[in-house]
DNA sequence: TTGAAAGCGCTAACAA
DNA sequence: TTGTTAGCGCTTTCAA
């Protein structure tokens, strides 16, 4: 693993007789190169090896062709499903990724995180931390500093900036409203943490369903629980739920890791799934094909979110380099739909 | 969004009155200047709101104080929490990470992939794919190309490069062996694909245990079945175990996912776990407390492992650059431990 | 303690 | 079609 010494252009410069700006119009694929020259400088190239310095480039380019990421909670299986779709659309669209990630959802101090990127040349920023808390409250201040495109991921549209989410509000209803179609009249909700963006959207999407499908115009509060996205709350909530509101005959849960624990529980206590409570949970897991009963869920498709943003940070990148920032970017504010997977939990054949 | 036109080291010096390496030492906290000159230039540099570039910084110093990381797989559980255990350790130690993502794990044209990162001025790589099919071949040819400090992660060990793995031989063994404590005898196996490095190592663990224990000479075919690591081929491999090893009393499934639907199909054929059936999965996945029965598995900590890749990386290059490149590494072997988490599956109250 | 000069490896702009 | 000049923003080396 000897430190082989960088081949630079100069070397290939020499070798070849002609001048670095020769060889560079090569590598670029310029058009303005003879024919004969070009093939000279290119089998110097290979001969020795010859790999541009990227840095270089972007210093003397004052752009990287790679945006950074900034992330929060790899270690949930949402977030690194956006990731992924980060990397696969970005790989394909020519970019490269500079990841960083946030030791917790609810940060206000992105100042050296903002810096630490834009100190690398990033033509572009994603923002893949979900809307939790105040963590936004930044925002307001500290937008200016933004110097490069970005684009934000799951949160409230707003119309300053460019979003990409999942409609939440949308699936809710979803949820719900096929509950209703299957006869279900009493409805109940275990949410996620309501600092959550998205866990208030769903709870809203289900508030609106009962109270117009099922004219329940005051949304009691033993009508719902607010979990903490984790298994062991959905433990907790649906005893409670069991325990004040009896007539329970179906329930909406905030994600699918509650809505496992919830029908383990279920089965525990005799309460038969569907039949005397119908479930539905929120994600589409793979797994949940194969809980016990199979789960019907809202599927959303996070790997398509990420992949959106890509293309959108793209589009904005390099809109703003063709008008060499005429005019200002009109923010975009896109939505994803998620669907229903129907099956046993909420069904009975 | 106006684009902000740097602040770059050259007007800091003009307006403080002193040169450009003057304003280098400060903000590189370099003794050798007055504190009063200190002071008048740190005020000019919070005034002008300067960054230094790291661009240029990388380009000057040869380094850039980031890692490039090549994982795969990223939609699976696993590889993001390695992905996290190495995002977290990085920003402790202070390095940056440039991400790639390998569309299939079988691939061997890296070349590409190397020299973007190489371009880039990483001062090391951590190889994050894990070890499947021939994806190691490039390896013999192409290790000389890796002129940077590199880790791999989960595959197997070779004395010429650094390695970081769990050890899967052992959790085999762990689990196997608890199913021979509760007194089970006739133990079957559902591996994971055997092009993996990851699942060869686990069949190996059960192997090893029924002949030493068990006393059975020869591993007959009828006693294990080769799955896919998705929950679909759990079903299928308990379908095909239950018809043609009737005896079977206990089943070490070679990853959590495949156990869920082994316990959901097993269930539903009125086969009681752990009474008739005990089972054990692997790599503890959180849910696994809320299967039904929860689920006796052998953790892995992934998170961990991408920590240690990270330490390890950082002393490898902090050493070569001590050294001046004087001595060769020693390649390091690191096995991570994995435990046994036992549960209702595999035990009766 | 400070500064001048040279360089890191490449590209943009202009001239030939 | 090719080369020259002048950067990009910082650090290293050496001299003052």
């Amino acid at each position: 693993m000897a430190e082989k010494k960088r081949v630079t252009i100069h070397q290939v410069a020499r070798e070849a007789g002609v001048s670095r700006q020769t060889v560079s119009r090569v590598i670029n694929n310029r058009p303005d190169v003879a024919h004969e020259t070009r093939k000279r400088v290119q089998e110097v190239i290979n001969r020795l090896g010859y790999q541009p310095s990227a840095i270089a480039r972007s210093l003397s380019q004052q752009r990287s062709y790679s945006f950074g990421v900034v992330t929060s909670g790899l270690k949930f299986i949402g977030p690194s499903r956006t990731l992924n779709g980060i990397t696969e659309k970005a790989e394909e669209l020519g970019y490269g990724l500079l990841l960083k990630e946030l030791l917790t959802f609810e940060t206000n101090d992105i100042q050296p995180l903002l810096q630490w990127l834009l100190a690398r040349q990033v033509d572009g920023i994603i923002w893949a931390v979900p809307q939790v808390g105040e963590n936004r409250l930044w925002m307001d201040t500290q937008l200016p500093e933004l110097s490069v495109p970005t684009i934000f991921l799951t949160m409230e549209p707003r119309k300053d900036v460019s979003i990409v989410s999942v409609d939440n509000y949308l699936g809710g209803r979803l949820a719900v409203e096929h509950l209703v179609e299957i006869g279900r009249r009493e409805i109940a909700h275990i949410s996620g943490p309501l600092t959550w963006w998205e866990a208030r959207e769903r709870k809203r999407g289900w508030e609106t369903v009962i109270q117009e499908k099922l004219d329940k115009k005051k949304i009691e509060n033993r009508f719902w629980v607010e979990g903490t996205w984790g298994p062991g709350s959905g433990e907790r909530a649906i005893r409670k739920l069991l325990d004040e509101y009896p007539e329970m005959d179906a329930v909406f849960v905030g994600n699918d890791q509650m809505a496992l624990s919830v029908m383990q529980v279920a089965s525990s206590l005799c309460v038969k799934i569907p039949f005397d409570l119908a479930v539905v949970g929120f994600d589409g897991i793979p797994d949940t094909a194969y809980y016990w009963p199979p789960l019907t869920t809202v599927y959303q498709d996070q790997y398509q979110l990420g992949c959106r943003a890509v293309s959108e940070l793209v589009q904005l990148v390099e809109k703003r380099r063709r008008t060499e920032e005429e005019f200002e970017d009109k923010p975009k504010q896109i939505l994803i739909k998620p669907e229903l997977i129907i099956r046993e939990s909420s069904s009975i054949k």
